[in-house]
This record gives structure tokens, sequence and C-alpha cells, in this order.
RNA sequence: GUGACCGUAGCUCAGUCGGUUAGAGCGCCAGGUUGUGGCCCUGGAGGUCGGGGGUUCAAAUCCCCUCGGUCACCCCA
């Protein structure tokens, strides 16, 4: 063994190369999610933003949050002479800085989705990995209730196009600038007689971030957060309606979700609405997507006005695992057209140049490399599963007619050598 | 970052109490068929037993360290 791939890391193979028993999907089925995920963001008129790997890192901080886990203990980050880097660890924060440096709120709302890598530098596991792949979608310049309930219904649209059912969604809503501060206080009011039976992160987070208390899953502390003050009786009447209307929309569109009081997400951007899609067969890791509602971000960068706005995430490699549970494949095979079996220098050289007609004409056509024996390639074309072979040598030059096999049917017909690109296109395509 | 379990051929795995040449199935290559796939038969290639150190007459096997993997915690996609 030489090198091999970063800890926490993965290659993606072909299909035809892949290792059946890895976790990892093929390339194959990574292109049909894709699709499937391009193809739903089309509907939704949504347009693909591509923003770099590599962001500066005060953007990363500033934007997420130094308190937040992602911060202040998972970023891959690097200094170059002065300036600071980091790989990216989520999407929205480049995003919204994309849409500030180029002045995007000219055009009105912008809807806007991204697929791409992000990098976290936590313990691998499943449905984890340090190099992870996100697609998501981000609505900017838009307060209406309409804007999140247009992100939900994408995401589930995404889900439900993958043929998924199997999840759940729970929505909760944080408040704002006018409600969080007085509900801080009442948690921590109520949280601090108890002091003594929180749990260290938790002790820590009751002066900074009491919020983030809420979803932890000691199950003592859950017992003790049931009589904790919710959220919801400390809603301004701004907030209260929006997350009313947002609720009366998904209702109508027929949208199932459980409201969940709990729901805090580990970002510090969110407010208002924040929203979960869980599935509970994909190991620890039940989070398959999440996103909500970020009014304060674009201020928080800098912004010289406030840019109401609201997005989702969701992770590729935990779609696949669901996908998986589901047994649900979304890797259409790509077969070879044409296998052309050449035997002798000369045949080869014919096989190459009509193998290339043929390929400029969309045909799928492959061929021996190693010039192997005429049973090692029509073994390598059954390997394939090649519609058709043709045995290509000098007795088929000189006679000018090909004979070409069905390989599943065993079918042979004969092609004039002088037209053979014409009518094979004709008759395979 | 913490914990548990696991590293033997390309893959899945066997290998007894430490014992002399480390095996099987699948896959791969070749032949049986001097130019025709799948099935069958025969043969072949392929291993620093994750790496390093130690104990021992002798280590895949025991001990230490290290690297890697898996799962979980934390947290998130």
């Amino acid at each position: 063994m030489t090198y091999q791939n970063i800890k926490g890391t993965f290659d993606v193979l072909p299909d035809a190369a892949r290792d059946h028993s890895s976790p990892v999907p093929s390339s194959d089925e990574w292109i049909a999610a894709e699709a499937k995920i391009r193809a739903v963001m089309t509907a939704y008129r949504f347009g693909e933003i591509r923003t770099p790997i590599i962001e500066p890192t005060e953007l990363i901080a500033r934007g997420v949050g130094e308190l937040t886990d992602i911060v202040s203990k998972e970023m891959f980050a690097f200094t170059r002479g002065d300036t600071n880097y980091v790989m990216r660890p989520e999407v929205t924060a480049p995003v919204v800085r994309a849409y500030l440096q180029h002045n995007l709120g000219q055009g009105g709302p912008q809807k806007l989705y991204y697929i791409g890598p992000c990098f976290r530098a936590e313990r691998p596991q499943k449905g984890r990995y340090r190099q992870f792949h996100q697609f998501g979608a981000e609505v900017l310049g838009a307060v209406s209730p309409s804007a999140d309930v247009e992100i939900i219904s994408l995401m589930i649209s995404v889900y439900s196009a993958m043929g998924l059912s199997d999840f759940r969604l729970r929505i909760n809503s944080l408040g704002d600038e006018s409600s969080r501060p007085a509900y801080k206080a009442a948690l921590q009011d109520y949280l601090r007689p108890h002091y003594e039976k929180l749990s260290e992160t938790s002790r820590s987070r009751l002066e900074a971030n009491p919020l983030r208390i809420l979803d932890t899953k000691d199950p003592g502390e859950k017992a003790l957060l049931e009589n904790a003050p919710r959220i919801s009786e400390f809603l301004g009447d701004e907030s209260k309606r929006h997350f009313d209307d947002v609720r009366q929309m998904l209702d109508d569109l027929g949208i199932a979700f459980v409201e969940d009081p709990f729901l805090v997400r580990g970002l510090d951007y969110y407010t208002r609405t924040a929203f979960e899609l869980e599935s509970d067969k994909v190991g620890a890791q039940s989070a398959l997507a999440g996103g909500g509602r970020y009014d304060l971000l674009a201020t928080e960068l800098g912004a010289k006005d406030s840019v109401p706005a609201v997005g989702f995430a969701a992770g590729f490699e935990r779609l696949f695992l669901a996908l998986a549970e589901e047994q649900i494949s979304l890797s259409v095979r790509k077969l070879p057209d044409l296998f052309f079996v050449a035997r002798g220098e000369r045949a080869h050289n014919w096989v190459v140049a009509h193998a290339r007609q043929l390929r400029d004409r969309g045909v799928a056509v492959d061929l021996d490399l190693l010039e192997r024996s005429v049973k090692a390639q029509m073994r390598e074309a059954n390997r394939q599963a090649a519609r058709f072979v043709a045995v290509v040598g000098e007795d088929e030059l000189l006679s000018g007619e090909l004979v070409f096999r069905n390989m599943s049917t065993g079918e042979e017909l004969q092609l004039s050598t002088d037209h053979v690109v014409e009518e094979f296109c004709s008759m395979a395509l």
C-alpha cells in the first residue's frame, strides 16, 4: 500500500469498477441523484450557484458563529501569507457572501441552489464524513412565509422524486430579535436552579447559548426540559403570525409535519422558522436535511440592510443511506451498444476508425485495448453486457460483410462494411 | 476530541495450544475450442498476514506502540 485517501474521505468509482460491498455509491448513482435534484430545482425555478470550496475564514466564523462546534473545533483552516482560508463547512454563508458581493438583491428575490462538497474535521462514522456532499437551496430577499414554504416544499419534492417516503418533517419557530432575548432569559431562569443536574456541556451553554440545551439527548435533561418555558409563548405578533402562516400553508399543500418545540439548530444564524427532515433508518445521523430562516445573517456579514432569507441543506451521503434502506436504485446502467472484436492489426485499425465514427454519432462502442484473443475479447464483451458484438478480421474485410450478434438473443445479422455506420445507427439508435 | 470493536490475496473469509511451504470461495489470466461470450473442466498469477518494535528455538497467532477501518458519543448534512 503506497498512499491512500485521507481519513473521512472516499473515492467514487464507476459502477463497473465499484466494490459492491462498499457503502459508497458508484459515480453512476451520484450522477443519477444529481440529475434528479437538478430537475426538481429547475422545476421550482431555482438557478445553480457555484461558489469556491475555499473561503475567507472570517466569513465562516462570523456567518456560522464563533460559538458553534463547526467553527470552534471542526474547521479545516490554513494560512498563506497574511490570508486565512477555510475549506467551507457549509454553503449558506458563501451564498450570502456572493449575493451581497454581486448585489443580487437588485434583481428582486433570488432563488439559488447548490451542489458540492463541504468539509468538517469530525470523527467519521455512518453517514458522516470529513469531506461530505451537500445540496441545498436558498431564497434571498423574501420576508414572506411563502418563501419558507417554497423551500420546504422544494426540499420534500426532491426526496419524493427519489422515490423516498420514509421521512418526517419537524418544524419549530425560534423567534426573532424581539422575542428571543426574553425567551433566553426565561430559559436561563428556569434552568439555573437545576444547574447541578446539567451536563458539563449544558452548563457551559447555559450562559453563552442556552437554546442549544434544548436539543440535548441526555434523558435527565430531557425530562427537566419538559416543564421548561416554551418559545412559542414568547413569540412576538409578527413571528407568531409568520409561523401560523407557514403551518397553514403546509397544511394546504398536504405536507405533513410535526411541531417540535425542542428543535433548535446548531448554527447561530437561524431566526423564526427552523426545520429538519429526519429518517429513523439511517443510523445515528437521522437528519437527512435541515434548514430555516436566517434574516440576520447578511447584516452579521456586514450588509447595510438586512436580507430576509430562508434555505435548506441536505446531505448526499444520508440520502444514499435512505435510498439503500428503502431499496431504491437510481443508477441506470449504461451498456455498450456495440463491442468490436478485432483480429489482427489491419482489422484493429479498421475497428478503431469505425468505432470513432459510431461514437461521434452517439453510439456507445467499446473495443479491446490489450490485443487479446478473440475469445478473451468476446468474454469482455459479455462481461460488459454489450448489446451487439461484431468480430472483424481479414475474412470480413475481404468479403465486405460483418456479422452483428445480439448478445442476449443470439440472433445474428449481416451488415456491409461500406455502410456499417449508417445501418448500425438506424438499427440501434 | 472520547470510547468500543476490527485489520490475512482484488473481494468475502478460514487458519486449532505459538510449530516449520499461510489456505478456500468468488474474481482475474490462460488452455480445453489454431477466429466466437455465458455453463463445465484443467492450469496459472496474485500475500512485506496494515506498519514498527519486543518476547521466543520458532509469531498471522502473545505483548507494546503506531497507522487505518467500522460503529457510537459530542454535533451536524
